[in-house]
DNA sequence: GCTTGACCTTACCAGCATGGCAAGGTTGAT
DNA sequence: ATCAACCTTGCCATGCTGGTAAGGTCAAGC
C-alpha cells in the first residue's frame, strides 16, 4: 500500500507520515524498486495507534514513550497509568489555565457597555500594568 | 532607559521587546549614540499593555489589533467588546476540547488497575483504531 | 590608562507539529 | 504519447520564545 492509501486509511496525511518516520517515529518504511513507500497492516496498527494517541492530545515524545510500552510485552500497565496521569495532570492545569483568564475576560467584558463610545474597561484594565 | 532595565520593569524579556520591534508591534525604539534602545514612561506603558493582553491570553495579532484600538480615541467600546468576545470563544473551544480529552483519559484510567501485569486498556484503547 | 563585568548589539539555530510549494520521477489509463 | 494522479526530496512558513555566539559599550575600581 502506497502512503497515500495509508494516510487515508489513518487519518493522518502522507506529510505527517513522513515526519514520523523522520524523527524516528516509525522504523523506515519499506519501498517498492522505484522508491515508493510501502505499508502494510502492521504499518497501519501503528499508524492508528499513533493517531489515536495524537487525537487524546499527547505529544510526539508521549507518544513515542506509549509506543515502547506497547512494544514491551513486559511492560507493567502502572508505567502506562503513570503516563496518562502525567497526561491528564497536564490538561487540568491548562484547562484552569483557561479558566482562569476566561472568567477574568467576562468579568471585564461584563462591564463593558459595548456601545460606540470609547470608554472601556478592558482596555483600561490591559493598560493599569505597571506605570500608571 | 536600556532594553534590560525596560524588561525587569515591565515582567517581559529583552529579546521579547527586540521581537515585538521586529514585528512592528512597536515602533522603532530611540537609539543612543552607541546604539543602545531608549525607553521612555510611554513606551513602558505600552510594554506593560502589551504584557497584561499577552498574560490574558490574547495573541499577538490580537494585541496589534487592541494597541491599535488603545490608540484610537475614536475608539468604540463595542470593537473593543466584540475582540474580547471572540477570544473568550475560542478560550471556551479550547476548554471544553481539553476537558473531553480529560475525560475520556480519566475513563481509561480508572480502569487500568496499574499494577506489574502488563494488562492495560489505556493500550488496548490507542490500538483500537482502524485495523484490528 | 587598563581591566573587569555587566550590559548592549545583531544574527543565527532550536523547538512544536504541521502545511505549502517546487521540481522532478512513476504509474496506470486512455 | 499524453495526462492525471500519485510519489519523491527539499526548503520555507507558522507563533512565540529561549539559547548561543561574536562583538561593541559603559562604569567602576585599580
Amino acid at each position: 500500500m502506497n502512503i497515500g492509501q495509508a494516510a487515508k486509511k489513518t487519518g493522518l496525511s502522507a506529510k505527517m507520515i513522513r515526519y514520523y518516520e523522520s524523527i524516528d517515529l516509525l522504523p523506515e518504511a519499506g519501498r517498492t524498486d522505484s522508491g515508493y513507500r510501502q505499508y502494510n497492516q502492521q504499518d497501519l496498527h501503528r499508524l492508528a495507534f499513533i493517531k489515536r494517541s495524537r487525537d487524546l492530545g499527547f505529544s510526539l515524545a508521549e507518544v513515542s514513550q506509549l509506543l515502547a510500552l506497547w512494544q514491551d510485552r513486559q511492560r507493567a500497565s502502572a508505567d502506562v497509568k503513570a503516563l496518562a496521569a502525567t497526561h491528564i495532570a497536564e490538561l487540568e492545569r491548562k484547562i484552569s489555565e483557561l479558566s482562569g483568564l476566561r472568567d477574568t475576560l467576562k468579568e471585564l467584558m461584563d462591564n463593558c457597555q459595548g456601545n460606540d463610545r470609547p470608554d472601556c474597561p478592558i482596555l483600561k484594565d490591559l493598560e493599569s500594568g505597571c506605570c500608571h
